[in-house]
RNA sequence: GGCGCUGUAGCUCAGUUGGUUAGAGCGCCGCCCUGUCACGGCGGAGGUCGUGGGUUCGAGCCCCAUCAGCGUCGCCA
């Protein structure tokens, strides 16, 4: 006899004993004759219950997710009633000596359907949605792509190293988890928002090649692709090239998506920054479709329609974005999409419908056919389509172009969830303007080293400063960033200076780390990948919590834990902390 | 914090213009059934329509408030 998965017996294995463990999936009972399809993570098994086995009788009141040990003999199935739908399915298991092991409660919701539950209840009972075919589909594939990440690393000589959870706060980013230190009254740990320092020490310190599967946390809120606690795929590299570091970690996802999926990558298109915006409105464009943005200002030079000439006046730009098979689209529907563009940010929106019959438009009186013509032209669009147009200050028009592109692309179907567009996006911009204080900050993160040869913008214009970093975007997700960082320790204090830190906040924030600097730091750069994001892809989902096994909910509860919990008095006073009543509501 | 959507049986949902006793499928319970695999047949139980208030002769449906969930903006170096 042979302890046997619920997956795993074939025609082969017929004649012999066997011994399955599972969970009942589905009782079928015959009055004269029982099957119960018996199921674990690998598969279904039909076993039959005969009035012949005393088992016979015990199988009578089986009920779902009760879990059984069976044990009996291995036969075909008789001709015609195979199951093809099965793996298992030329045989089933006679069973002769049933073993109930434990017997379950109705659960609150089917184990055995697709069907969606609410996701509160499937969230307040995670182990029982999890026991469900998707979700072990999901964390099976999760767990396959963090093995190709790391057979793909070890494979070219990188070590895995890890770092501390408790580490000290930095300023700025993300807010952060703190944990009240016992021993230190008043002073916290930082739980790491991503290991950053950390790996470029692993550089200084000689180890030239780390990655690590890395828990990273940010207490921030969240959003259907963020979630609180989540894990980077985090690599390092010592004297690398930008270029360098790109190829890498392309080969890693095209042998990650050939070796788990089966599917071959082409090479990922690399486009700047400012490319992606001008062609796509975005710095993480979805390249699964074209619909490229088109700049129309010109097309409207002397326009008397006083949205476009107050627009062009001040310097701003006109967008065009087409719109496959848009001129079907009755009034009322062009209302709800411009309604749809003013809640994503656009002062408004112009339609034109080119229709059989000529054009229609929102701004009728203002678009004559040359206009729609030369629109046509640049942004590919054909008769049954239509063009919208969004007149804004630049950044904002190709923003709200960008975000209503995706938003067609949907309607349009060309979002298919099994196309896999990967690129990547460089010469990021080295600074934002802070909108609130005015102040400059980086756009990612203050060790990144600006692009070659603009070192001396930061005395003249370090808003025109470019960056050497890099954004991999998967199918309009930004699925991971790195940079070439700095090395020398003079060139990181004149950063911090230029963002406005005095020397002596440098050294009580980052000074362990400017110090190691001076100590022969090598070159360095690499990059981290959003691995939770990777696996949402992957498994065709578009929420990444269908990937977690036990994530926080929309408001960073764990509602199956039921945490956070208010802490008893005694710790609280162990950690030094009084609660400060907040303030109540009206 | 803002905005949007959702909340009706254990689960997923329908519920018309405000009008008699709030429905369906699945699940659950009972009985029958020896080749099903979403088995089938017969019967049954199960509802504070999220909560509170209001309008009305009458509210699941209209109005106000509130709670919860999801999505989104802000936020995410």
């Amino acid at each position: 006899m042979t302890r046997r998965s619920c997956g795993a017996l074939r025609a082969a294995d017929a004649e012999t004993v066997a011994e399955l463990n599972g969970w009942v999936h589905r009782r079928r009972d015959h009055g004269g004759l029982i099957f119960v399809d018996l199921r674990d993570r690998d598969g279904l098994t039909q076993i039959v219950f005969d009035p012949q086995h005393t088992a016979f009788s015990q199988a009578e009141h089986l009920r779902n997710e009760d879990v059984l040990r069976a044990v009996g003999r291995v036969r075909k199935r008789p001709p015609g009633t195979e199951n093809p739908k099965l793996a298992t399915g030329e045989v089933e298991v006679e069973v002769q000596e049933l073993e109930i092991l434990n017997r379950s409660q109705v659960p609150p919701f089917q184990i055995n359907v697709e069907e969606n539950a609410d996701e509160n209840l499937r969230l307040e009972y995670r182990y029982l949605d999890l026991r469900r075919t998707r979700m072990q589909r999901n964390l099976t594939i999760r767990h396959r792509i963090i093995k190709a990440m790391r057979d793909f690393f070890d494979e070219r000589d990188f070590l895995e190293i890890e770092t501390p959870l408790l580490i000290k706060r930095t300023p700025e980013g993300a807010r952060d988890y703190l944990v009240p230190s016992r021993l230190y009254p008043g002073s916290c740990y930082a739980l790491p928002q991503s290991p950053q320092m950390l790996k470029q020490l692993l550089m200084i310190a000689g180890f030239g090649r780390y990655m690590q599967i890395a828990r990273c946390l940010r207490d921030e809120d969240q959003r259907a692709d963020r979630q609180l606690e989540f894990t980077q795929l985090d690599v390092e590299m010592s004297f690398c090239t930008q270029d360098e570091v790109l190829d890498l970690m392309e080969s890693c996802m095209r042998f990650v998506w050939k070796r788990v999926l089966d599917v071959e990558i082409p090479p990922f298109a690399r486009l700047t920054f400012a490319e992606a915006v001008e062609r796509y409105g975005s710095d993480k464009p979805d390249l699964r479709f074209g619909l490229e943005l088109a700049a129309s200002s010109d097309v409207f030079a002397g326009s008397e329609f006083l949205v476009f000439k107050s627009v062009i006046e001040n310097g701003g730009e006109i967008v065009a974005l087409r719109y496959p098979g848009g001129a079907a689209l009755s009034r009322r529907e062009f209302d709800a999409l411009t309604e749809e563009a003013k809640l994503l940010g656009a002062k408004g929106m112009v339609w034109i419908a080119l229709g059989e019959d000529g054009i229609k438009s929102s701004a009728q009186r203002f678009i004559e056919q040359p206009h729609a013509d030369e629109l046509a032209r640049r942004t590919q669009a054909q008769r049954g389509d239509a063009i919208l147009l969004f007149a804004d200050a630049r950044d904002a028009a190709y923003a709200v172009a960008g975000k209503m592109r995706v938003e067609v692309g949907r309607r349009a179907g060309l979002r298919r969830d099994d196309a896999y567009a990967f690129c990547f996006i460089t010469d990021f911009p080295y600074l934002e303007i802070d909108p609130e204080t005015g102040k400059p900050m980086p756009a990612h993160h203050p060790f990144t080293s600006p692009a070659p040869g603009e070192w001396d913008l930061i005395e003249t214009d370090p808003v025109r400063m470019r960056a050497q970093q890099y954004d991999m975007v998967l199918n309009g997700y930004e699925i991971g960033s790195g940079s070439i960082r700095i090395h020398k320790p003079e060139l990181q204090r004149r950063i911090f200076e230029m963002l406005g830190m005095t020397p002596e906040q440098v050294e009580a924030q980052f000074g362990f780390f400017v110090r190691a600097l001076d100590y022969g730091a090598p070159p360095h750069g690499g990059m981290a990948l959003g691995v939770d994001r990777i696996a949402m892809v992957a498994c065709a989902e578009e929420n990444i919590r269908e990937v977690i096994a036990f994530p926080k909910n929309q408001v960073a509860r764990d509602v199956m834990m039921d945490a956070p919990s208010p802490a008893p008095e005694k710790a609280l006073r162990e950690l030094h902390i009084q609660q400060i009543p907040s303030k109540p509501k009206n």
